[in-house]
DNA sequence: ACCGCGATGCACT
DNA sequence: GTGCATCGCGGTG
């Protein structure tokens, strides 16, 4: 299990790259975080950027906990709140390499491929059964699980993805060369 | 390979 | 009414 000042008193920015590597479980169900987002309050593409409402209110709150919102009216996306309480900052878990309960994952999914099984926010959280009910959940306990990696990836950065502010950032880290991440870096 | 589009909820102007 | 931190499908090179 992460130790729980993992995501305490961090910013989104030390967390972030930490998280890739680092094995995602809901009940059982997820695999490797190979993909993730970094956002925080500066930032005008972050939905803590013009305060608190009701759907980003976990986002203010303490550290260590998800906020699951809905995207684009049909899908769920994840991210997992980092810094201090009343700071808004989170990291987007975009991409999984699926490693546990891969037949529910497919079942869930509709398909077969495993590279297209979680790879993608609203993917991932179709594929392990994240929804609103899981908004505000601390990640240390059950249903969630996160297991420490034994070893640090290879990490590249890049520009992120599906945005349309503050789109120059390079606040996406991916686990190099992977491919479960939802799509590959612009090339140079 | 890329591009366009529809599905659908909800925060915000 | 508009715009998304999306996905999958169907069309065109």
């Amino acid at each position: 299990m992460l130790k729980r000042d993992f995501f305490f008193g961090r910013s989104v920015h030390e967390v972030a790259p930490d998280l890739i590597g680092v094995t995602l479980l809901v009940n059982g169900v997820g695999g490797r975080i190979v993909e993730v987002e970094a956002y925080d309050q500066e930032d005008p593409a972050s939905h803590g950027h013009r305060g608190p409402t009701a759907r980003n209110a976990v986002m203010f709150g303490p550290p260590g906990h998800a906020y699951v919102y809905r995207s684009y009216g049909i899908h769920w996306c994840l991210n997992l709140v980092c810094g201090e309480e009343g700071v808004p900052e989170a990291a987007l878990i975009r991409a999984l390499e699926p490693t546990s309960g891969l037949d529910l994952q497919r079942r869930r999914r509709g398909l077969d491929d495993v590279r297209a099984l979680c790879s993608g926010p609203g993917k991932l959280c179709q594929a392990l059964g994240i929804t609103r009910e899981h908004d505000g959940l601390a990640l240390d306990v059950p249903p969630f699980e996160l297991v420490e990696r034994d070893e640090v990836p290879e990490i590249v950065t890049g520009p992120r993805i599906g945005i349309t502010r503050a789109t120059e950032l390079s606040w996406r880290y991916l686990s190099a060369g992977s491919p479960y991440v939802s799509r590959g870096l612009p090339r140079a």
